[in-house]
DNA sequence: AACCTCACG
DNA sequence: ACGTACGTGAGGTTC
């Protein structure tokens, strides 16, 4: 077993090796995309001040409120923010989409704008002129739960989920003649959970090697995994989700956009079909109440010095880190002690091939063709035997010519 | 510097 | 009756 002073020390060598190793971008595909991408934003902008009938910052949340619910009347009752003015985030103004050809233009710009000045504009300015790659910081003491952060710029929050976030992705590159490899741990979570909660029933699932979410599904609807249709897998999805996060029906609800009563049936049918998943998260509040504080396998502490307020709101928000801080927190140290094990490896075995970003529970390398086969089997290797519980963990991996396709 | 919004796991 | 998913970092607006 290994002790917390066991990671955290020698992580701080690892750390430090893929920083100076950075990461490579591909400045002209970036400079191109900008081009493409800001013509677009001008488009956009000249479109909203149309439909809107006059002129207006449409970066500006607060006259963005104005328009939609002052001069259109969108929503008599939009909801405000603390500071009293109109809330425009992306969530509420999907659900008024239908209501004025404006919204979907402003959420359009919003996109593209946020993928412009975070990403596709600073980058290339981050790069470092002596070696031509970006060095992000990696922090090792700034969450609460142990795992690490990136700054300057933020390596763990590069776009993936859209299409035009994907182009920013695919410019993440190897090294001149390498290869770029990365490897993920498939549900670690709800791995630790399974394990950790001894669930007879989700042990066997991840035991079987089946699609978590569909068994999830099968289960609690009491169907065959056959007849799961995509709109339950992705209830049971966001449930499974849910338990990881500390659960409530009324944060069911508003995720998948159902009734109250609905979400709470969902989470009924959950516990009953996983009963020590239940058991194990009451241990975990129980244990925070009569200690303050709750750890992960490995003895990380996450102080909870409110677990016992009397105001319920209050109380209930650290009910939620007692929950899912031993699981989010287990799960960064052991991708930090796999990171050490790879570290000591490529060492050892005398490879030129460098780690060069974490992002959670990924892994991601700058390859010498020629050692692809050796890194492989040690990155895999090692992720895999980072941590041995009754449920095994699982590491996919591929191989690429940049960080998009690696995957 | 606070606030809002949104990118990721 | 209350307000509610967990963890981050960064850019733009506003004051």
């Amino acid at each position: 077993m290994h002790l917390l002073t066991d990671i955290e020390q020698p992580l701080v060598e690892v750390l430090a090796s893929m920083e100076i190793a950075g990461v490579r971008v591909d400045v002209k595909a970036l400079a191109d995309y900008s081009l493409k991408l800001t013509e677009h934003m001008n488009e956009l902008d000249q479109e909203c001040h149309n439909l809107a009938g006059q002129p207006f910052n449409t970066a500006s949340p607060a006259q963005v409120g104005e328009i939609l619910f002052d001069k259109l009347k969108l929503d008599e009752k939009a909801k405000k923010t603390k500071s009293g003015q109109y809330s425009t985030t992306e969530e509420i103004l999907l659900k008024l989409q239908d209501r004025h050809p404006l919204v979907g233009k402003i959420l359009e710009l919003r996109g593209i704008r946020k993928l412009l000045s975070t990403y596709v504009n600073a980058l290339p300015a981050l790069i470092n002129p002596t070696t031509g790659r970006i060095h992000t910081t990696y922090n090792q003491t700034v969450t609460a739960t142990g795992r690490l952060s990136s700054t300057n710029p933020n390596l763990q929050n590069i776009p993936v989920r859209s299409d035009d976030g994907k182009e920013i992705r695919r410019a993440f590159i190897p090294a001149t003649g390498n290869v770029f490899f990365s490897a993920d741990y498939s549900q670690i979570e709800l791995r630790l959970v399974a394990d950790f909660s001894h669930d007879e029933t989700m042990m066997q699932a991840f035991a079987h090697g089946d699609d978590i979410h569909a068994i999830t599904a099968a289960k609690i609807y009491h169907q065959d995994l056959a007849s799961v249709t995509p709109d339950q897998r992705r209830k049971a999805k966001t449930a499974n989700f849910g338990i990881l996060y500390g659960i409530s029906a009324f944060g069911l609800a508003g995720r998948l956009n159902i009734p109250r009563g609905e979400a709470k049936m969902l989470i009924d049918g959950y516990f009953n079909t996983f009963p020590q998943v239940r058991q194990y998260i009451d241990r975990s509040v129980a244990q925070a109440k009569e200690k303050g504080y709750v750890t992960t396998l490995y003895g990380r502490r996450r102080m909870l010095p409110d677990i016992n307020s009397r105001n319920a709101v209050v109380r209930q928000f650290s009910e939620r880190n007692a929950v899912n801080a031993p699981i989010q927190g287990t799960a960064a140290d052991v991708i930090k002690i796999a990171m050490i094990a790879i570290y000591r490896q490529f060492k050892q075995e005398g490879l030129q091939s460098r780690m060069i970003l974490q992002v959670h529970d990924e892994l991601n390398f700058d390859v010498v063709p020629g050692e692809l086969e050796q890194v492989q089997k040690i990155v895999v290797s090692e992720m895999e035997k980072a941590y041995q519980g009754k449920v095994k963990l699982t590491a996919s991996h591929a191989t690429a010519t940049n960080w998009l396709d690696a995957h």
